[in-house]
Formats: structure tokens, C-alpha cells, sequence
DNA sequence: AAGCTTTGCGCAAAGCTTTGCGGAATTATA
DNA sequence: TATAATTCCGCAAAGCTTTGCGCAAAGCTT
């Protein structure tokens, strides 16, 4: 049996004053006398008495304690969100309680589940990329829980959400392809379901339109996020009877995939055929040859969710739920150089 | 303001009885008749009831709540390592609240006191790299608060702890080295000051005795895990009059940087110099050459530490520390290719 | 000196749960 | 039928904190 940490009561007996008193001491209430308020903070300072939050938390139902639904904790691009709404939560006051939701629907709503049962202050999640129901999230809704998506969003103009404009950053890729020579640009896009696809299939075919490029069906096809699937969607790409000549892979692991595809094909990369990844910094920089690739501003989107989750929760009625949309940066390496004449 | 969620004063009013009466009757207490008790049950079923964990935290002392502190929350290592917490305390009910200490003793002791202000049932943490003196850990180990540390330990014989075989595994990449035909071999360690580089130095050296090979005091260079210092490490071996055929890194960032090095200078790995590496699969195998490397088990490091936890959380008296090594995986891959004869 | 205002502190309730004990009503016993 | 034994439920305390209200003693006024 743990001893209990030193509570109003210890510091009372000790003092022989009410609990009342040494509440009111510590809080510097003009009721109590300045030498008593001397003594009790004294002795609340060498005893190191902090305040109980399970106590506090009963008496103003808060809890300083944010739930965090990730897909997947190991992935880089998670990890440092997690990282950046970790940093300002911290800064506010707040702890953060992890959970993965291994992209499964029904896990996800087993940890809603538990961090309201565990009483958070509200929600910062990821959709896991099986969720295509949302009814799991009306009982937030309803008791104007604050919540706030990031990457993967549903339900966008009831809840709050962080995202990067997706679009822009596809068009942006494609326009790039494009100005470096190349003209069968291919790209492998996620499951069909998410908003991230969507919205990249999207910019990439404006951008082919602006380019006065066509579409080419074939060369769109579509991966689940996995190597293996990565790997596949690549080898129908290359088998198709004419090749594409630049590759845009929607995300981290698919651009390595199909790097690793093109290498062992023999083909020569941007020679034969350019790529372009979103990913991040280590990874890209790590390969040979280097990747050019979309950076998420994986850090800040943390930090607004963050912030986002704190209008909320400090608003004295429910706000209206606001988007934020982060812009992505396209770091050119040597996986895109132009195409020689 | 959010409305209360239901509790048991709920449900006694609803039902015009008391509430002891409904906390007996969720228990299946004997007291309360079958009809009464069928009645509550569904009622609680209904609405969703489930006792606060606050007002038990307060009751019982125990919050079923696990602080973990890691210097990095973005590194792969510390990320899947989490991962492994997070899947067995979830399993025995418990929530995991993380902090990240940045590498900063400061900070580490930050995050300490706060885990524990926040009433958690135990810490699980890796020491920041900072962290030389132990001091701040008096105050848990007196209140027999579960504690344990991985991968970078301190205070062995009082804390639980999970490590890794770190000197067989430097053992058998030098003895890979030496099997492959290499002679002059080389180790870019850490930190004096971690146990891990101390450990990984003394394998190295025991394995370079058995082998019959001198120990050179110029083969051994250190850095402090930054890609900066890990790159001049790698410049102070090339630039030896008579430079090392093969190199073996502390880490992950360590040994990228020192294959950057290697072909920023038109080094050929492994004919000019192998190189191997601790790190993790994925960026491994995407590098070229792939790199040979030992592999962490990360996930099961982080469940071992979890389930250490548990065994202190449960015994009814405080538990002699256990340690649990774990041993690592030399995967063997291109940079490492036996010398051509 | 009698009455009024301050000053300084304690009581108790609320927030939620569990549990020992007591008590009323019902049933069984003599 | 009066008494003993069940049966079934409520009171209250403990765990910790805050806060409205009350109360005593001290200070002040005239």
C-alpha cells in the first residue's frame, strides 16, 4: 500500500486549522490572516502539498487531460503531430492521453469510448482509414465535447479540423512533372474513401487540365497504404503498354515503394522515371536518389489541433467549429530533376 | 457549460432509491433483490452509465493511469516503443499519458513532477541524455511508486528495467566485420556518459580481443547523436593516414549520416568501407546500399516495460527490481558484403 | 458602556463512489 | 400471537477540494 500524498487535511492537522482555512490560505483569501497565510503556505511548500486533480476534477468536471486517436503510433508523420500537440498542450496546462486506433474502425470507437468514460476534455483524432460510419461521434457532438480532426476528416462543419491543402499540394506536384518535361504523369492514390485521396486526385487532374494534358484512367490507380499494395499499384503502372514518366505517390510509404519497384525493374530514376512523394525530411534525404517530395508541416498541425482544442474548451458556449487549412511545401531533390532535351 | 454525464445520483433519483442502493445493485450485491437489481442494470445500461474514474481515483488511490517520459517523441525507436506500452496497458486497462523530456534533464524533471502531481499509478521512461545525476527519482522510489526505465537505465539494482544485449550485439557486428574480411575496424559510439555507448564500446573492444585485432585509440570516435556531430565523426575516421575499411554506428541518424559522408567523398560501401548500423527496418531497407543493422526490438521492449509496471502495480508489496534483456537481430544486408578477396 | 462593524475562522455541502452498520418491514419460529 | 430471524434498503463516512454562510471575538462608534 502506497502512503497517500500530503492533502489540505495533513497540512490542517498539522496546523490544527480547518481544511476550510488552509484552502482559503493558499489561495491568498483576504479572510485569513497574514501570518497564518505565511505559516500554512510555508509548510504547504516544504511538505510539497499540490492540489489532488481526481478532487478538482470532480469539483469542475475537468480533467486537463486532451484524448489523443491516432491510426498508428510508429509512423513518422503521426508521431511528430502527436509531438506538436503534446508541446502546447503542455504549455496550457494540459496532459495528453495516446491511443491507437491500428486504423480499425471498431478500435477507434473502443477508444472514444474509454477516453470519455475516462473523462477527457475533449478529443484530437485521426479517422482511422476504415471509419467510413460517424455516428460514434454524435454523443460528442451532443454534449459539446470539444473535438478537433486533423488529416483525415469527416463531418467538417460540425467539428473542427486541421488539414493542409491537399489540392494545392497535388496540383503543385503535377504542375512540377509538368515544367520538368514530363507528360505521362501517373499517380498512385490511397483508398478511395479518404477525404486525402479525394482532394489529390483532384488537384492532380486540374492541374493536368491547366497543363492541357489529358487524364489518362489507367494512370491513376489505387493503393491501400500498404508496401505490398504500394508495390503492386507500381508494377501496374509500369506494366501498362506506355509506361508512364513520372510517378506521384500519395504518400510516404507508397513513394518508397514505388522506389524500391523502379529500382529493381532496372529503371533508372529520373531517367526513366521521375518520382515525387509526400514524406518527410529523413526519409527522402536518406534515399538514393534523394526524393523530392511534399513536406507536411507534420508539427504544426499538432500544435493548431492543439490550439484549436483549447478555443473550445476555454469558449464559455460552443463555438462555431473552425477549419484550418496548412499549407505544404514542395522540397525539390534530385528524384525530379527535369528531363534532359 | 457541459451537462454532467449521468451518475449514480442519476440513476438513484430516476428510480426514487438511494444510491448506495444502485452501487449495490450494478454489483450484483446480495442485498438488493433480483427485480430491483434487473431494473438498475438496464436503466444504467440505458444511460449509458459508467462510474467516474475521478471519484474512484479519489477512493481507491488509483488512477489506472501510466506516465511515460521519452527524450523524443518523433525518433521511430522511441515511437514504436510507445506503441508497445500503449497495446498492454490498454489490455490490463490503463491509459498511458506522455511527455516528452527533449533530451533535457530539466525538462525530464519537469515532466516527472508533473506525471505525479497528475496522481499516475507509475512512470515508464527512458532517461534524457542529459540526465547525469538520479536525485529526482529519490522521491518514487521512497513512495514505492512503480517505476521503470528502458533502454538508457540508471540506478539498476533499485529500478526495474528493460535493456537490450548491447555488448553481444557490438560483439557480433564486429565479429561480422571481421568474419567479412575486415580489418580495421571502426565505431562511432555516443555519449561517454550513456550506458548504452559504454556497453556497445566494451563488445566492440571485447570482440576486436577475440578476434585477435588490435584496439586502435583513432578507430574510436564519438559524437553526441546529432547528424552534425555524426558527420564530423565520420570526416575525423576518413581523414585517418591509414582510414578504417569498415564502420560501425551507434545508432540510426548515426549511421545514415555516415553513409551520406561515405558518398559524399566518392567512397564505394562496402568495397571501400562497410558499414553497419543500429536501427530500424524501414529505413534500412530503403537506403542504398541497403544497410546491414541491429535491429531494436522496439514493440517488445515497450510491452516488457509495461508488463514490469504491472508487476510492481499488483504485488502488494514492493517487488525486488527486475531486469529484462532482450536480445537483438543482426540483419545482414548489402553494406556489409564480405571484402572480395 | 452599549451597540455596530470588522476580522478571522469553521461548518457543511457538492462533486461521485464504495461499504460498514443500522433499521424497518417482512417472514418464519415457538 | 409475540418473538426471532431474514430480507432489503438507507445513512453516513471517507477520499479531496472549493465556497457560501454563519459565528465568535475583537475593534470601533457615540
Amino acid at each position: 500500500m502506497r502512503k497517500r500524498p500530503v492533502s489540505l487535511k495533513t497540512l490542517a492537522q498539522a496546523l490544527s486549522v480547518s481544511m476550510s482555512t488552509v484552502s482559503r490560505a493558499l489561495r491568498n483569501h483576504p479572510d485569513i490572516s497574514p501570518e497564518l497565510t505565511r505559516k500554512v503556505q510555508l509548510l504547504a511548500q516544504e511538505l510539497q502539498y499540490s492540489p489532488n486533480p481526481l478532487a478538482m476534477g470532480l469539483l469542475r468536471s475537468q480533467t486537463y487531460t486532451i484524448g489523443v486517436i491516432v491510426p498508428d503510433l510508429v509512423t513518422h508523420f503521426f508521431a511528430s503531430i502527436i509531438s506538436g500537440i503534446e508541446r502546447v498542450a503542455n504549455e496550457h496546462g494540459y496532459h495528453i492521453v495516446i491511443r491507437s486506433s491500428y486504423e480499425s474502425y471498431q478500435k477507434e470507437k473502443e477508444c472514444l469510448a474509454d477516453l470519455l468514460k475516462l473523462r477527457v476534455d475533449g478529443i484530437i483524432m485521426c479517422l482511422a482509414q476504415e471509419t467510413q460510419e460517424y455516428a460514434h461521434f454524435d454523443a460528442l457532438l451532443d454534449a459539446e465535447v470539444p473535438l478537433v480532426f486533423f488529416d483525415r476528416v469527416c463531418r467538417a462543419t460540425e467539428v473542427a479540423t486541421v488539414v493542409v491543402d491537399n489540392q494545392e499540394a497535388a496540383r503543385r506536384i503535377t504542375r512540377h512533372f509538368f515544367e520538368g518535361g514530363y507528360r505521362r504523369i501517373a499517380h498512385i492514390a490511397g483508398p478511395a474513401s479518404l477525404n486525402i485521396t479525394q482532394e489529390r486526385i483532384e488537384g492532380y487532374q486540374q492541374a493536368l487540365a491547366a497543363c492541357g494534358l489529358p487524364f489518362e484512367e489507367s494512370l491513376l490507380v489505387h493503393c491501400d497504404l500498404s508496401i505490398a499494395s504500394a508495390t503492386a499499384a507500381t508494377q501496374r503502372l509500369l506494366a501498362l503498354p506506355n509506361r508512364p514518366d513520372a510517378i506521384f505517390g500519395v504518400n510516404d510509404t507508397t513513394a518508397f515503394a514505388a522506389m524500391k519497384e523502379l529500382k529493381r525493374q532496372g529503371l533508372r530514376i529520373p531517367q526513366d522515371v521521375a518520382l515525387v512523394g509526400f514524406t518527410d525530411e529523413f526519409h527522402a534525404t536518406v534515399v538514393e536518389p534523394t526524393l523530392t517530395s511534399v513536406m507536411h508541416p507534420t508539427v504544426e498541425i499538432g500544435q493548431e489541433a492543439a490550439l484549436l482544442f483549447l478555443e473550445q474548451a476555454r469558449a464559455a458556449t460552443h463555438p462555431a467549429p473552425r477549419q484550418t487549412i496548412l499549407t505544404t511545401q514542395l522540397v525539390v531533390r534530385d528524384s525530379s530533376a527535369p528531363k534532359p532535351a
